[in-house]
DNA sequence: TCTGGGGTCCTAGGACCC
DNA sequence: TCTGGGGTCCTAGGACCC
C-alpha cells in the first residue's frame, strides 16, 4: 500500500555562524561590520574573508575574497581571526536543543543541520509552529537567531532556509514545490555549483524550472547516468534522501600555506611533520586507526595534486603517518616539477569508533 | 584583488582475481 | 592462437559544500 504522507523535514541554518558568535562574545560589535579572516600566515593581510555579518556585506564584503580587497571595501570594518573552539563551544549547545525536537537528526555542518519531525507534528501548519518555537528557543538560549526551512524532503528544506534570511522561516508544502522551484537560479539547486552551472547555462538553462523541462536523456548524454538523474529529479524537487545521523568521520586532515613559494623538500618535510603531529592529536583524541595516507599539494597555479598511499593494515602511531607522507612528498617532488603554495597531511579508511567499519568485519 | 581550510561524494582507469 | 565478463581494490582527480 503507497504511504501517501509526506514526510516533514526541518532544516536549520545559523545566520552568519561565525560572525554572530562573535557579536555574542563581544556585544559591543552589533552594528557593525564584523569580518572572520583566515589568515595564511604570509603576513600582512594575506588570506581569505570565512564569513561577514550583514553590515559588512552592505560593503561588498562577502566569504571566500581576500582580506586585502575586504580592507579596501571598508577600512574601518572589525575585523577577526577565526576562533574554532568558540565557534564549536557554541554549535554544540544548537545542536542539542534539535536534537530534542527530532525523529532523527543530522547534523550538516558546523552550522546547520536536518530534523525528521515527521511524527512529531501532524501536519506543515503545525510544523510551522514548531520550527517557530525551536527557533526562539536557540534565541532564548543560545542568543543567537537562525533562518529554518520546512518540507517534504532534505533538498527542498535546504534550498527553503536560504530562501529569507536572516532570521527567515520558509516553508514549502507538497504541492507548492514546483511554483517554488521554478524561478530559481540553477546554482541555488544545492549540488549545482559553477561548473555546472555553466555548462547548463551553455544548454540555454537558467533557471530550475527551466531544467526540469529538459529531457533526461539530453542531461544524461551531457553529464553522464547518475548525475542526469539526479539533475532531472532535483529540478522537480525529487529527493528520497533519508535523514540519518552520522557516523563520525571518514577522514581527517589539515593543510597550510607555505611561508613562501617552494619545492625545497627540506622545507616542507618541516612543515608536513607538524600538520601530521596535529592529525594525529585529532585521531588520538577520537581513538581511530587509518589505512590510508595522502599528501595533498597545491602548486602556485592553485591546481591540487594528491599522493596515496594504502598500508597493509590499520595504524594509529604518528610515525607512521609521517614516515609514510615523507615517503609522498619525496615521490610527488620527483614526478612533479611544479613550486608548491600549499600543503597538506590526510589520513582516511578511519577505523576503531564504534558504529564505523571495525577490524572484524569483512 | 590576489586568492583559507575543513570536509563529502563521485568517476574513471588499471591491477588483480575468479 | 585466441581468448569473456564481472567484481573489488587502489589511486588520482574533480565538483561541491560550509
Amino acid at each position: 500500500m503507497p504511504n501517501n504522507n509526506p514526510r516533514i523535514i526541518l532544516h536549520v541554518d545559523m545566520d552568519y555562524f561565525f560572525a554572530q558568535c562573535e557579536e555574542r562574545e563581544h556585544p559591543e560589535l552589533k552594528g557593525k561590520p564584523v569580518v572572520i579572516c583566515v589568515y595564511s600566515g604570509r603576513g600582512g593581510d594575506s588570506g581569505a574573508v570565512s564569513t561577514s555579518n550583514y553590515e559588512a556585506r552592505k560593503f561588498g564584503i562577502k566569504a571566500g575574497i581576500p582580506i586585502s580587497r575586504a580592507k579596501k571595501l571598508n577600512p574601518d570594518a572589525i575585523f577577526l581571526p577565526v576562533n574554532m573552539e568558540l565557534y564549536r563551544g557554541i554549535s554544540d549547545e544548537v545542536m542539542e536543543i534539535l536534537r530534542g525536537y527530532c525523529v532523527s537528526f543530522e547534523q550538516e555542518s558546523v552550522d546547520e543541520a536536518f530534523c525528521d519531525i515527521t511524527g512529531r507534528v501532524s501536519d506543515f501548519d503545525e510544523a510551522k509552529l514548531l520550527a517557530m518555537r525551536i527557533k526562539e528557543e536557540i534565541r532564548q538560549k543560545v542568543g543567537l537567531t537562525c533562518s529554518a526551512g520546512v518540507a517534504p524532503n532534505k533538498l527542498i528544506a535546504k534550498i527553503s532556509s536560504d530562501f529569507r534570511k536572516p532570521d527567515g522561516l520558509t516553508v514549502v508544502k507538497p504541492d507548492e514545490i514546483l511554483q517554488f522551484l521554478a524561478p530559481l537560479k540553477i546554482t541555488d539547486l544545492t549540488g549545482v555549483g559553477k561548473k555546472t552551472g555553466e555548462r547548463l547555462n551553455e544548454l540555454g538553462v537558467k533557471t530550475i524550472g527551466e531544467l526540469s523541462k529538459l529531457p533526461a536523456e539530453e542531461l544524461i548524454r551531457e553529464f553522464g547516468q547518475a548525475k542526469g538523474i539526479w539533475l532531472k529529479q532535483a529540478s522537480q524537487g525529487i529527493d528520497d534522501s533519508p535523514v540519518v545521523e552520522r557516523e563520525g568521520t571518514e577522514q581527517i586532515g589539515r593543510m597550510t600555506t607555505l611561508k613562501e613559494d617552494t619545492r625545497d623538500l627540506n622545507v616542507i618535510l618541516d612543515v608536513i611533520d607538524e600538520l601530521s603531529e596535529d592529525v594525529f592529536r585529532k585521531l588520538e583524541a577520537r581513538k581511530l586507526a587509518f589505512r590510508s595516507v595522502t599528501f595533498v599539494a597545491i602548486s602556485t597555479d592553485f591546481k591540487t595534486r594528491t599522493k596515496t598511499h594504502m598500508l597493509e593494515a590499520p595504524a594509529k602511531d604518528s610515525a607512521a603517518i609521517k614516515e609514510n607522507v615523507h615517503r609522498l612528498a619525496k615521490l610527488f617532488l620527483t614526478e612533479h616539477p611544479v613550486t608548491l603554495r600549499r600543503v597538506g597531511v590526510r589520513v582516511a579508511n578511519l577505523t576503531g569508533e564504534k558504529g564505523q567499519k571495525t577490524l572484524g568485519e569483512f
